[in-house]
DNA sequence: GCAATGACGCTCT
DNA sequence: CAGAGCGCCATTG
């Protein structure tokens, strides 16, 4: 195994800076955060550049689920529970499979209406 | 420098 | 629509 992978690293700086960048009540996938990154097809290091996100990082990791719109389940016992609870503080509603509606809540994808209080 | 692992993505069944 | 398998690239030891 990889065992713990390392903060020290280049590509990781603008993953962080590109999950930073996604608006609150939305979520992008890894590879939507690639790409924007700059790293198109490095889905798997933006998971992996996440995994060693610090405890104290303010970056919104927990926007970040896989391209069906599913908290994938982590080693972190809770972990992903906490992401679940995180989403839903921000307005993002989940199937009834724990699915979210990238349609919606997509950072990109969605873009439009929005589960508004207000209006429908 | 080589080999293995990995918060993933896409295609096929 | 859901589940399983293979591939891609970077980081680690």
């Amino acid at each position: 195994m990889p065992a713990r992978p390392r903060p020290p690293s280049p590509a990781y700086a603008k993953i962080y800076a590109t999950v930073r960048r996604i608006p609150r009540g939305r979520v992008a996938s890894y590879g939507e955060v690639a790409r924007a990154a700059g790293l198109p097809g490095r889905a798997r290091q933006v998971g992996y550049a996440l995994f060693a996100l610090p405890d104290d990082s303010t970056v919104p990791w927990h926007r970040v689920v896989d391209a069906a719109g599913r908290v994938k389940p982590r080693v972190t016992p809770g972990a992903d529970r906490l992401q679940v609870a995180l989403l839903e503080r921000e307005g993002v509603a989940f199937d009834a499979r724990g699915r979210i509606d990238l349609a919606r809540f997509g950072w990109r994808t969605g873009g439009r209406s929005r589960v508004r209080g207000r209006g429908a």
